[in-house]
DNA sequence: TTGAAAGCGCTAACAG
DNA sequence: CTGTTAGCGCTTTCAA
C-alpha cells in the first residue's frame, strides 16, 4: 500500500582519517609507550598476578594512550588457541535451532569464546564443506545438530584433537561429546499416545530431514504394533513452513482422506494444520487431533487446545555448550572421557488459558 | 507425560589417535613431501595460476598424501585479511533478526567469508562490550543492526579501517554503509491508515527497545495530527513475546479501556494480542483492528484478517551482506563513497487464504 | 615461473 | 617479578 522505492542515494562517508590509515598500534608499540617490555605489556593483559602495580600502571597508561586493542590472530597463532567455537546448525530461520544458537553463544560468550556461525541448510554434503572452512580457522571447539554426518567429516573430526559436541540426537557411536534424544522414541511415544486416546485412522505430514524421518519411523512402528499398518502419509521437503502444513492437510482433506489424527514432524506443520482445520470450521481437537513437535511458544499458545512434544533447544544448546566448554578447558588426558546426555523430552497438552 | 530422565552415562569415546596426538601437518611438511619450496605451496593454494601444472601436481598429491588443511589463523596474520565478518544483533530468537542473519550468513559463505555472531541483547553497552572482543579478531567487515550505538563504539568504528554496515534503520549520519528504513515513517503511516479506516479510540503495545520507540512515536505523531491526544498505552520490555501480547490486551480490556484499534511494535505481540481477542470472543478486524510489524509468516497467515507492516528481514540482510562485500573487495581509495539504501516497507491486508 | 629472506603480532619457555 | 630468545604457520617482498 505504501511503498518507498529504494532512493539510490550515495554518498561519501566515513573520511579516511589519519588515525585510519595509519597502523593499528602492536604490543611492541605499547611496550615502548610504557617503557617496558613486550612481554610485559602481554602479561598484563593476560595475566596481571604475575605483573607488579607499578609497571602494570604504566602498561594501562600506555594502551590508553595508544589505544591499543590486542590482535587476536596473532595471539591465538602463538598461543595455539584461538578462542573460537564453530556450531554447525541446518538453518536458524526455524525456531528451534535460533534458539539453541541463542543459548550455545550467550553460554559461549560469557566464557569468554566467540560464535563462527554455519548453516549447512540440512545438507550433510554442505556441513562437510562447511567444516573444511571452519576447521581453517583451528576452532578450540565445534557443536554440530544432528549425528549423521559424511563419512569424511567423521574421519576429520575424529582424528583431529579439537573438542565435538554433536546434538539433537543419540547414537551409539558419537564422534566426541553427545548431547541428544531418540527421535525414533518420541514418534513412538506420539504413536502410543494417540493410540491410547483412541485413534485409529491417521494421517501424517512429515518432512524429510533425517530426525523427522526417524520420528516418522518410530511413529509408523507404534502403529505396527496395533496393527494399523496404512494411513495416509505425506512428505515435504525440508526445511518445513507453516504453509506446508495448510497445503497438505488441504490435499488430504480434499483427496476424501478419513482419519481422526494426524501426525505432524514438526510444530510449523502442526501449526499450518490447525490453521487449515479452523478455517474449514473442523474444531481441534474434537474433530481432528494434531500433535506437533518442539513445543514453540505461539503453537502452544495459539489454539484453544494443543497436543506437543516438547524439547527446549535452548536447553540443548545451553547444556551442550557447558560440556563444550569443559571438555575444552579440562587437560588433555582427562577430556578423553566424552560426555553424553540424554535429555529426555515430554508430551504436553495445553488449554490457552 | 513422558519423561526420560537424563542417564548420566559418561564413556570414552574419542580414543586419542597418533593422528591426533602429533600436530597437524603445515605447508613446510607439504612442501617437503611435494619437494619444492613452500611458497610454491602458498601458491598453488591460492595463486594456482601462477605455478607450472608439473609443480601443481606434486603439490596437489602431497596436500593428499599429507592432509594438509591451510592454517588461517597464519595466513590470516600474515595477510592481514581474515576472511571474518562479525554481525551484532540484538537476538536471533526473534525471526526477524534470524531471517536476517540467516540471509547475511548465507550471502557471506558464498562470497567465501565466515560469520562471526554476537548477540547484544538490544543493550548497546552491550553491544560495545561485543565490539571490543570482536574487533580482536580483525574481522574484514562488520554488521550492525540499529545506528544507535553507544559513543565510544562509534569512535572505535569510525576510526577504524573496516566496513561496517548499519541495518534495520536510518540515520542521517551513519558510520560508514546503510541499509534501512524509517521507523518513525511506519509508524506513522500505520497511523495515517488506521485513522483512513475511521479509527478514533486506539490501544498501543509497544516494546521498549529503541526502533519499537521510535516507530510508536512515528505512531502518535499521526494521532496528533488528528487531534488525537490520548490513548491507552502499554510498555513491555524487550525482546516482546507471544504472551506479553496476551497479557497486555486482557489488562486492557480489564481496566475498562475503550478502543477500536491496537497499535503493537511488533507482530509478536500482535500475534498475541489477537489470539486474546479471539478468546474472548472479539472478532478481528470487525470488533477489533490489530496491526503489527515485521510481516511473520505465522502472524500473516494464522487469523481470519491480519493488517501488518513488511519488512523482510531477509532482503535487508541480503543486501546488507551484497553492500558490505563490495565494499571490502574494491580498492581502499574507491571504497570511500558509502552506500545507503533505504529498502522501503508497506502496509499489507491479508486474508488467510 | 620459482625461491630466499623477512616478517605479520603475539606468547612459550627459559633465564636472570 | 622481568626480560630475552625463539618461534607459531603463513605470505609478502624481492631476486634469480
Amino acid at each position: 500500500m505504501i511503498d518507498t522505492p529504494p532512493p539510490p542515494a550515495r554518498s561519501t562517508s566515513k573520511s579516511q582519517s589519519l588515525k585510519a590509515l595509519k597502523k593499528a598500534p602492536t604490543l611492541i608499540d605499547v611496550a615502548k609507550v610504557a617503557g617496558v617490555s613486550p612481554i610485559s605489556v602481554s602479561r598484563t593483559i593476560n595475566q596481571p598476578e604475575l605483573v607488579s602495580p607499578a609497571i602494570q600502571q604504566k602498561v594501562r597508561e600506555a594502551i590508553a594512550q595508544t589505544g591499543y586493542l590486542p590482535n587476536k590472530l596473532a595471539g591465538s597463532l602463538a598461543s595455539r588457541s584461538s578462542w573460537l567455537v564453530a556450531v554447525i546448525v541446518p538453518t536458524i530461520a526455524n525456531a528451534v535451532f535460533a534458539e539453541t544458537v541463542q543459548a550455545i553463544t550467550d553460554s559461549l560468550s560469557r566464557a569468554g569464546y566467540q560464535t563462527l556461525l554455519g548453516l549447512s541448510s540440512y545438507d550433510i554434503q554442505q556441513e562437510e564443506v562447511l567444516l573444511t572452512t571452519i576447521l581453517g580457522s583451528r576452532p578450540d571447539g565445534i557443536i554440530l545438530i544432528g549425528t549423521q554426518h559424511t563419512v569424511e567429516t567423521r574421519r576429520r573430526l575424529q582424528q583431529s584433537p579439537i573438542p565435538v559436541v554433536e546434538t539433537w540426537d543419540l547414537a551409539p557411536d558419537p564422534i566426541d561429546g553427545l548431547v541428544g534424544f531418540s527421535h525414533s522414541r518420541v514418534g513412538q511415544v506420539v504413536g502410543e499416545y494417540l493410540l491410547a486416546k483412541g485413534h485409529r485412522r491417521f494421517a501424517s505430514i512429515s518432512a524429510n530431514d533425517q530426525r523427522a524421518v526417524r520420528r516418522f519411523g518410530g511413529f509408523m512402528s507404534a502403529l505396527r504394533e496395533a496393527g494399523i499398518e496404512n494411513l495416509a502419509s505425506r512428505t515435504v521437503e525440508a526445511p518445513a513452513r507453516f504453509q506446508q502444513g495448510r497445503e497438505q492437510l488441504a490435499q488430504l482433506l480434499d483427496a476424501g482422506e478419513s482419519f481422526t489424527a494426524v501426525y505432524c514432524s514438526t510444530d510449523t506443520i502442526a501449526h499450518g494444520v490447525i490453521s487449515e482445520a479452523l478455517h474449514r470450521g473442523l474444531r481441534v481437537p474434537e474433530d481432528l487431533a494434531v500433535v506437533g513437535f518442539g513445543n514453540l511458544d505461539f503453537a502452544a499458545h495459539t489454539y484453544p487446545s494443543i497436543t506437543t512434544v516438547a524439547v527446549k533447544g535452548e536447553e540443548i544448546g545451553r547444556l551442550a555448550a557447558e560440556a563444550l566448554i569443559e571438555r575444552m578447558t579440562n587437560d588433555e588426558d582427562e577430556a578423553q572421557s566424552g560426555c553424553r546426555i540424554d535429555v529426555g523430552f515430554s508430551i504436553i497438552e495445553r488449554e490457552s488459558a
